[in-house]
DNA sequence: ATCCTGACTTGAC
DNA sequence: GGTCAAGCCAGGA
């Protein structure tokens, strides 16, 4: 039996994913950053890949890459959802890039401290 | 146990 | 300023 302990990175993965703003958001590098190592912006990621049909849902599509481009638009179903869906938060996206990435960032590290 | 993969990031050329 | 390669952690085969 896989405890809460075992999968405490996804989890911690989730919660802040979970916790970003409507209308903002996020990149892997900040999440894994305040999870501790930036360097594990994969595992992030990652976690992502696993937090399809997990509930409650992550607002997977607030993640997108340092670059504001929606690197992983391409694992939604359909891809173009993740555009859609930061659309309708407010968010302009053209050629899966995010317009005014960094006012529309939201820095886990800051908020959650 | 070993090797490979993965929705990233940063540094170097 | 764009492209290539290396680093990183965790899980699956």
């Amino acid at each position: 039996m896989k405890s809460s302990l075992d999968y405490r990175f996804f989890e911690n993965v989730f919660d802040v994913v979970r916790q970003i703003p409507k209308g903002k958001v996020t990149s892997y590098g900040l999440i894994a950053a305040y999870l501790g190592s930036k360097q594990s912006s994969r595992m992030v990621g990652w976690a992502m890949n696993k937090a399809h049909g997990v509930q409650p849902m992550v607002p997977a599509h607030r993640v997108v890459n340092r670059n504001g481009l929606l690197t992983g638009k391409h694992h939604f179903s359909p891809p173009e959802a993740m555009q859609e869906a930061l659309e309708k938060e407010g968010i302009q996206v053209i050629d899966d890039k995010i317009i005014d990435f960094e006012t529309h960032l939201w820095n886990p590290s800051e908020t959650l401290l």
